[in-house]
DNA sequence: TTGTAATATTCCCTTTTGGGATTCTTTTGT
DNA sequence: ACAAAAGAATCCCAAAAGGGAATATTACAA
């Protein structure tokens, strides 16, 4: 899925981890981060640094793939 | 290219705008982000948050594409 | 419905991020 | 080599991110 927003971010975080069959809490004791910060980032009502979605995306097994818009992909 | 860390995002985002030729400082001026910054940010050496990330991609006709780790891709 | 777990929201506080300006160093072009 | 431009580094300051804890609110079972 190619993600233009932070909103659409933590959507796609928030499926995954459900998906996982995660809750906040358990999620958050896995990252550097706090249950408050993840609920907030999932809804995206509050600015997240790069470094701690990173980390939770490697978590959740979510690859991020950056490419140029005129090659096709990787 | 898949993304781990900040710095790699940092150095894809340099070598990106090189490519289209613009300097630092006309970077700058299109995304709400001060020179330093963007300097710092491309080398990595400082934490950034999602937002100003997002914008200076897509400025740079860079896509983000998020998939599960199961996935081929999208 | 009622109770319980999960998530959301708010408050205050600390840490980090980001900006402006200046100086120094590295590239680049001639 | 030299000059000019680009980028790096440092200072201090403002703004925003992030945490802890307590209180709603929502969702889900029994």
């Amino acid at each position: 899925m190619i993600i233009t927003t932070e909103k659409e971010l933590g959507v796609m975080i928030r499926e995954r981890r459900k998906k996982q069959g995660l809750t906040i809490a358990e999620l958050s004791m896995l990252v550097p981060c706090s249950p408050r910060l993840l609920s907030e980032l999932e809804r995206g009502t509050r600015g997240v640094s790069v470094s701690i979605i990173l980390q939770l995306l490697a978590l959740l097994g979510l690859n991020v793939n950056i490419y140029g818009r005129e090659e096709r992909e990787s």
